[in-house]
DNA sequence: TCTGGGGTCCTAGGACCC
DNA sequence: TCTGGGGTCCTAGGACCC
């Protein structure tokens, strides 16, 4: 879809939008220097009750695919080469890559690790059409870092998005505003943004299966069936009338609403102790990323996962925002002990903590409590040691 | 040994205030 | 003494995204 006829006017200059998304991108980045892969399938994913993080193209032959759990995983393609996850060099390859972005326009939007969107607008008359912004991209991309991407190419954000996974992998595909719907409207429901797997088989048993089934609906009847919002948006996407447009993190710090952290254990436990211990070691993984962040949250939010899987949370707000680890740990730990399970095995507990703020705007009464207990100096001196000896060296004395 | 871990946003009911 | 609305906060659950 990348070839044009001599002569046509490119029709990507009515269509300043770029998805780009990094094909299979934790398997290849895995891979790129290992010739010895070229030719196997390979499941990027760890541990015995894990998921699927990525996996190349071989594999996906298989059936293979992001989020399915590892045990189903190896059982569909036992020659696979399993690779445990490297964060460190996946974020290294990412910066690199959105270097490259930012070299062709300030308007970027990180999407992920693996995705962004760039308005291109301003850049053509120094780089050519989006088109050719596409492959001058791809090619950079491909020469510096050795792995390949996928280019949408839209006047809107949403089309552009489901442009580049119709060009995956290793592509780009075009579609300008006069072809948005004839491009959208033999979709299935399940391609727009918002429509998962629960949305997407209420659609379908009213009957709406593509696209233009959701297109040809009326608004009411749409906002009756999945909601107001997701109605409206439905249909905007529908139509590719979407008018969202990209917005830049490059601006002024914008502090995440919430903090958290989970684990799942590697075999269910109803034993309080294994429970509480590692709620303080969530607790403590979050206040400590909430003080490199410089924030601070009022409501604390415990998760549990029953064996069955179903799950619940529970939270309380605090009077004043907190970023000690304490202070935390203590809510959690009795809005667990509230819950009064008995014998019931759960597979994961997690600590989240909501409504941050940034610290400096934190009111005068923490303070004050602070100085009393000295618990958020005794964080202080852990974050310190912890940045000097590594996370290994401090731990709260019942971790030990 | 089916089903991770990091998030965001929406809905809905009840409390509470004006 | 029979029942108003609007707004905001809190809690719980759920869907979704990467």
């Amino acid at each position: 879809m990348t070839g044009l006829p001599a002569g046509r006017p490119d029709p990507s200059w009515r269509a300043p939008l770029l998805h780009v998304d990094m094909d299979a991108f934790y398997a290849s980045v895995a891979t790129r220097d290992r010739p010895d892969l070229a030719d196997v399938p390979v499941i990027v994913g760890g541990g015995t009750r894990g998921v699927v993080l990525s996996a190349n193209y071989l594999a996906r032959q298989y059936g293979v695919r992001s989020a399915l759990p590892m045990t189903r995983a190896r059982r569909m393609c036992p020659q696979a080469v399993v690779i445990a996850p490297d964060f460190e060099t996946f974020s290294a390859v990412s910066s690199s890559v959105i270097e490259n972005f930012r070299r062709i326009t300030p308007l970027v939007e990180v999407v992920s690790l693996d995705e962004a969107f760039l308005d291109v607008r301003g850049s053509t008359r120094r780089l050519g059409s989006p088109r050719d912004i596409a492959g001058l991209l791809r090619a950079t991309i491909h020469d510096e870092q050795g792995i390949t991407c996928s280019v949408g190419v839209a006047a809107s954000v949403s089309v552009a998005k489901l442009a580049s996974r119709r060009a995956k992998p290793d592509g780009v595909v075009v579609v300008p505003p006069e072809r948005v719907t004839s491009f959208l409207h033999p979709l299935d429901v399940g391609e727009l943004w918002g429509v998962g797997d629960k949305t997407r088989e209420m659609l379908h048993r009213l009957g709406l299966v593509t696209v233009g089934d959701v297109a040809d609906t009326p608004l009411r009847t749409l906002q009756r069936a999945v909601g107001v919002h997701l109605g409206s948006q439905l249909h905007d996407l529908a139509w590719g009338t979407d008018r969202r447009t990209l917005t830049p993190r490059s601006g002024p710090f914008e502090p995440d609403r919430s903090m958290g952290a989970d684990e799942t254990f590697a075999r269910d436990t109803d034993d309080r102790d294994v429970i509480v211990r590692e709620l303080l070691r969530l607790s403590h993984r979050v206040t400590g990323r909430m003080r490199t962040a410089g924030v601070a949250g009022r409501t604390v939010t415990i998760r549990i996962r029953f064996a069955d899987f179903t799950t619940i949370t529970r939270s309380r707000t605090l009077p004043e925002a907190t970023d000690v680890t304490v202070d935390v740990y203590r809510v959690a730990t009795r809005l667990y002990d509230a819950l009064g399970l008995q014998r019931a095995r759960l597979r994961l507990v997690g600590v989240r903590v909501e409504g941050l703020v940034p610290r400096g705007s934190v009111h005068r009464q923490l303070v004050l409590g602070e100085a009393e207990h000295g618990w958020a100096e005794a964080d202080r001196a852990v974050d310190r040691a912890t940045r000097r000896f590594g996370a290994a060296a401090v731990r709260p004395a019942s971790l030990m």
